[in-house]
DNA sequence: CTGAAAGCGCTTACAG
DNA sequence: CTGAAAGCGCTTACAG
């Protein structure tokens, strides 16, 4: 079938192509009975206006980004639902890109959005992210409304979605000291982030409390890769003076010291306790069940896309600083149970 | 900043716009000389073409599409991961939609898609379509290349890539069998699918293999609701024959299983072994085990990305009905261990 | 190697 | 209520 525009159909309609704009944005300018035959016309071709001309002209794309670390990962593909919901009732399209927890990607994606004239961006930092440069230029060079989740940034106007990750590891960390463990260790995969620095703050401060001041040699950093983790959690539980708890800061530390323990038959929980930060859907299924803090995703997307609207409606919204925190759930299941 | 375009770099490097745009296209008309000025002037600005103004002139967008049932699934998000990878190598952005197994989405979705003018579409259909007149109709009318996987139409003229969903549900049901099932049950969520007819046929003629020749009562239709899931296994596990073995033709259905057998004090595999499609990272670490058919996510993202792309580059290949069917992998493990 | 001009398909301020 | 005209910011066929 030919191509249908505007043109074509004002002519054939006798019409000027303003009218026919207007008609088809049911603009209260034109009559009941032109709307109806312009809207007519255009169903009989099956006429749909062209998106870039639209976008072009308006200097509104009706996009937005998402930039997260990853997608095959419970917590980033709920908030990656959510979001995606609330931007459908709206009439915004989802565009999604992956910086698979490297620095040099998410800069390579800002780079690139700076092109793609989205309107606005909902973000989540790479592990390796620890300085802002690439962010702040972005926001000078576009003047983009940004909002941040989970792994945010410490800058002030950007708003952040954020959980208690202090207080949910204060108590997760409290609750394995109740369940009998007299060295618990904390696991995390990357150092300056600043929602590690809270998990590692509540880890710390839980210790103290318990008596123990000397923290640092029970924080073990891991990686991203998952041999590189296997062989870290392998030495550290075969150690002469393991641990007899592990408070994972991500999942896949969680799942993989799962594995090393069921390789050197550890038995979880009676030798080694775990908890974890973790939105795995079959957690209660695990053996053991693994005591979790699952982190509030469905909620962090859809406070993340509300307010990119509000910021996107109101240009005085631009320079927000809000910050929303969502609690977390911890919910306490075999992996942690009292072995004694 | 005040916004930049051709028209002011044009202006202030004394020379034209259709210099400058190629120039900045890197075009061998242009002289070594004049493009380093033009760059140099572009870098000075942060200047950055418009890509709505560029893709209204060319007519592409560099922008596809992928549209899929959900996200917060292993198969689907390990798919997007891996069709991201493949299309920011070529620069190409992906837009995501998401039809949550609802027809009347996936058709909104697609009507929407033709405005939003996309280069090419990779989907997975949702549970609920049966009929492809919504495919047909968008085809016709933009003729856009369009790629199914894993749940794909049986149209002709529509490339697809698959798995091979026949054999490995007729090898994983003859593994019940021979694990010392007498009665195996399948347990699938929508009937009229072409995947879930291929795998039912394959689960059919393994019953018919063991001599059992009345299939049908051994198949059980689920839903695309939890709650309604589980009270159809509470009730098939509880009734006066319940199976002695479960083939899940999806993930979700498994973990209902698990569910119900934890709650009834069910022995999975001693009263009850259980198979399923699943890509499940954690399927080793559940309690028991899971065996399961594992489908090639990465590679049929990879594949379908590739195949899209030879047809948005060679408007011959437009037409393709390529069949491409890589093979599902088979891990044996605790929950199908012969307990006699 | 450089430039003038047309045009992609819309929307909107302005005029009537 | 309808229309003429300008313009969003590019690219490309054509001319020189």
């Amino acid at each position: 079938m030919e191509k249908m525009n505007m043109v074509k159909l004002a002519k054939e309609l006798n019409l000027s192509v303003s009218t026919v704009s207007k008609a088809l944005l049911d603009s209260h300018e034109i009559s009941a009975k032109t709307k109806e035959r312009v809207i007519e016309l255009a169903k009989k071709y099956n006429y749909k206006p062209n998106k870039f001309a639209s976008s072009l002209r308006k200097g509104k794309s009706k996009f937005i980004a998402v930039i997260i670390p990853e997608i095959n990962n419970n917590f980033f593909s709920i908030v990656v639902d959510s979001i995606n919901s609330f931007a459908a009732n709206k009439e915004y399209d989802l565009l999604v890109y992956l910086t698979h927890e490297k620095l040099i990607s998410e800069i390579s994606v800002m780079e690139h959005l700076e092109i793609s004239r989205v309107d606005g961006i909902i973000m989540s930092l790479c592990s390796q992210t620890k300085t802002y440069d690439h962010i702040i230029k972005f926001q000078k060079d576009t003047e983009l409304p940004i909002v941040f989740f989970d792994r945010v940034t410490t800058l002030e106007d950007f708003p952040r979605i954020i959980t208690n990750n202090y207080e949910s590891a204060f108590e997760a960390t409290m609750h394995l000291f109740k369940q009998g463990s007299k060295i618990p260790f904390y696991l995390y995969s990357s150092e300056l982030n600043y929602i590690n620095k809270e998990r590692h703050r509540g880890f710390r401060d839980a210790m103290i409390r318990n008596g123990i001041e000397e923290t640092e040699s029970h924080c073990v950093q891991c990686a991203d890769d998952w041999e590189i983790n296997y062989s870290i959690i392998y030495n550290l539980l075969s150690s002469e003076n393991p641990p007899d708890a592990i408070f994972a800061s991500i999942e896949k530390l969680a799942i993989t010291v799962y594995e090393v323990a069921k390789d050197l038959n550890f038995k979880i929980p009676q030798q080694l306790k775990v908890i974890s930060f973790s939105n795995l859907r079959t957690a209660a299924l695990l053996s053991p069940s693994l005591s979790t803090v699952s982190q509030p995703a469905f909620e962090m997307g859809e406070q993340s896309v509300k307010l990119l609207f509000k910021m996107i409606e109101k240009k005085f919204y631009k320079n927000a600083n809000d910050i929303i925190t969502i609690n977390s759930k911890l919910d306490f299941r075999d992996s942690t149970k009292n072995s004694k």
